[in-house]
DNA sequence: GTGAAAGCGCTAACAA
DNA sequence: TTGTTAGCGCTTTCAC
């Protein structure tokens, strides 16, 4: 393929006409003549002519590309808000170069190589408050944030609405007549934590059950972080018959501690996640959680980044999506 | 950022030389006066100039981004190949476009699109033999095989050693005694599953225990099919005492089938999977399975995407990851 | 409805 | 060591 392509060059020779009419077929312009229109056609046809991409960005100046940085892509919840963010842009002719910038300064060096470049026009930021780099952020490009609340002036957001998941997942635990209900959450610094935390809170203050500080122990969304959680929670003062783990690993890894412990769950000891991953149907005992839906969380992602990229002078906008749902839907 | 950008004639004119001598300098040219080279820099430092990334490659005629097309992104065994490659290509200055392409239509439509229109100059394809996707790949783009065999005269390939992973986990339930080993494989049409196939019946020979057609069940890699699987199994005239399920989302499956049906793991029946997924040790019973470098497969794809890209007259090369451990090393 | 000219921002090839 | 001249392949004025 490499240097001897097809270029407009030859099909406009082909054709017998300039090479403005051959730009004028290939991007639908009107002011054509079927005739001519039809000549093209089979020029290109012929020559098997395909539009150089790169050319064309050049001369018009828009990339069309977007980066997606997150800390990772093998995280489940990551790797679906990325794979529904990527096949909405492709829909709306953008593509989506996603790549793992596990540390700030993973991230602060894409910036410069992705961004500062001009190879991408649009930027999506997953995570942007777990840690420093939202500091390094540019503040002139059309930026969406993933999983945070608004809270950068000028970027659109969009996040689960995890006040309503946490508000769920500790109402179903108090419906089924658990008054020490206690937490595992998140890194406190992100607002999916905060977030789900008020959503306990609320819950609680409206059963008119007070705050009981060691009942909310903080994890790091690790299974291991919530086996040890429950090994903490067990020397409280009073043990919790209930918990909110804040994600499904940390469920996880609670309801393998509390097997370890001979804490026969949910006999003893009742534990709700939230975000249904893949196989949560398949632990023992099968585990309960909220479902997110992820991929509606990349789409609507998709759909901020191209809105800001196609009208800069847009105002940000802020997504919370209500579809948190429980009981999530079975699987085998 | 837009427009306004500052280009290499501002800095030109700045340093007051030609654009010529910008080049140069961004580009580590020798030949440029350490004087000139001061002066250069400190006109690119004082207006903040980045070299804009597209112009580059159109000058060059060179994108150095790679495609990446694989069924899905949040496989896990997907999306750590996926991350171990895209770190691994820039690295190297190059840059990954990672894309799902459930079907062989979607395939072949990304290929219009990305490849094409020369907007990338790197093909990787994942698991290319799965559906009839291969016939569409193009003949003249540096092409690597992920997770396949070489099949194809012009592409590289890489792959684990299916046939190990395969021994290791027969050999791992026969030395446990086991005399009816039953397998569940992949589609069978999948070099992968005809890999580890392979190697179960390399293990059975060997222990000179005679091949039962009944033993071997086909399955789809999911959980559901591994359920279905054992529910099958259970119906055949001799009852396996154990099962090489080829992947551990199947062994959940078969182990869930397990628990339904009133069979006690490991007494009444051993389970071995393979890939070593996340979570693995808190299933109950915890999985035991075949370890797989999975970004380690990322970056050896890596390797040899850049190597045809970069030498296109370089001989196809093959590569297998003899890298399966057991046991996975434990977690919490 | 069509074509000519100019240019996107950079690099390659040649001169000086 | 440095500058000049031509592009890369396309789109975008603006004529006609």
């Amino acid at each position: 393929m490499g240097r001897s392509r097809v270029t407009i060059r030859d099909v406009a020779a082909r054709a017998g006409v300039s090479r403005q009419t051959i730009s004028r077929v290939i991007n639908g312009s009107a002011s054509v003549s079927s005739e001519t229109e039809a000549n093209v056609k089979a020029a290109i046809a012929a020559l098997g002519y395909q539009p150089n991409a790169i050319a064309r960005i050049m001369a018009r100046g828009r990339t069309h590309t977007i980066a997606c940085l997150s800390p990772n892509l093998t995280d489940y919840t990551f790797a679906s808000v990325i794979e529904g963010a990527e096949a909405a842009v492709r829909g709306e002719g953008y593509f989506l170069m996603s790549s793992s910038a596990p540390t700030p300064d993973a991230f602060r060096e894409l910036l410069n190589v992705l961004v500062s470049s001009a190879r991408t026009e649009g930027l999506m930021v997953f995570n942007p408050f777990a840690d420093e780099r939202h500091r390094f952020m540019p503040p002139d490009v059309p930026t969406v944030l993933v999983g945070a609340r608004p809270r950068m002036g000028i970027a659109s957001s969009v996040a689960q609405d995890d006040v309503e998941a946490g508000r769920i997942a500790t109402a179903h635990l108090l419906a089924l007549g658990h008054r020490h209900v206690a937490t595992v959450t998140g890194p406190l610094a992100e607002d999916c934590t905060q977030d789900r935390l008020a959503g306990y809170y609320q819950m609680l203050l409206q059963s008119r059950i007070a705050y009981d500080p060691d009942m909310v122990v903080q994890g790091d969304w690790s299974a291991k972080s919530g086996y040890e959680a429950l090994l903490k929670l067990r020397t409280s003062p009073v043990m919790p018959t209930a918990i909110f783990a804040q994600n499904d690993q940390m469920a996880v890894g609670i309801l393998r501690a509390a097997r370890d412990s001979g804490l026969e769950v949910p006999v003893q000891l009742s534990v709700m996640g939230v975000d249904d991953i893949p196989l949560a149907a398949h632990f023992e005992p099968p585990l309960t959680t909220v479902r997110q839906d992820f991929a509606a969380m990349g789409r609507e992602a998709a759909r901020l980044m191209i809105r800001c990229m196609e009208d800069p002078a847009a105002e940000p906008e802020h997504v919370r999506l209500r579809r948190s749902t429980y009981p999530a839907p079975a699987a085998v």
